[in-house]
DNA sequence: AGGCAACACGAAGTTTAACTTCGTTACGAC
DNA sequence: GTCGTAACGAAGTTAAACTTCGTGTTGCCT
């Protein structure tokens, strides 16, 4: 079922706070605005691949790392 | 810049044949068409959320192992 | 107590990109 | 020589990402 989302989410929240940036500055970065930032680690909707490009090059690890779980 | 797309279609590509399907059988399987799957490979777009998680399942992997390059 | 920073959360709207539906072309296998 | 598989284009639709409001909450600080 659609866990992914949820899982993604956390992993991003995670990774975020380990970069000790705030989901304003990882927003204003991504290119996105801080609501979008929030409901993707909320699992409301992941983001699209430019995003998630731009997510992983920001928070300056792998794409593969965004999606190592538990 | 943009290379994500593509890296991932090329990859998706590879664990597709190694998993001796046809574009057709994973598209049917992951539920769309013959032609999003060649458009994801050839890296026109990627996969919607959702769809990614599908075609990983589809391929028994896990999602971090479309996103292992080289 | 009051204020501020950071974030959760909802609803409703917009926009973009994923996805479809045509159709043509190519190439290897048999 | 045609069958299976896939590349590739253009143009259209749809769904999901993303925005723009706004309210509520939690924790920290003085």
């Amino acid at each position: 079922m659609g866990t992914l989302k949820k899982q993604f989410g956390k992993r991003m929240k995670t990774l975020r706070t380990s970069a000790k940036m705030t989901q304003e500055q990882l927003a204003n970065d991504v290119g996105v605005t801080i609501e979008s930032i929030s409901n993707i680690e909320r699992g409301i909707h992941g983001p699209s691949f430019d995003t998630l490009e731009k997510i992983a090059e920001v928070l300056k690890i792998p794409v593969q790392d965004l999606f190592v779980f538990e």
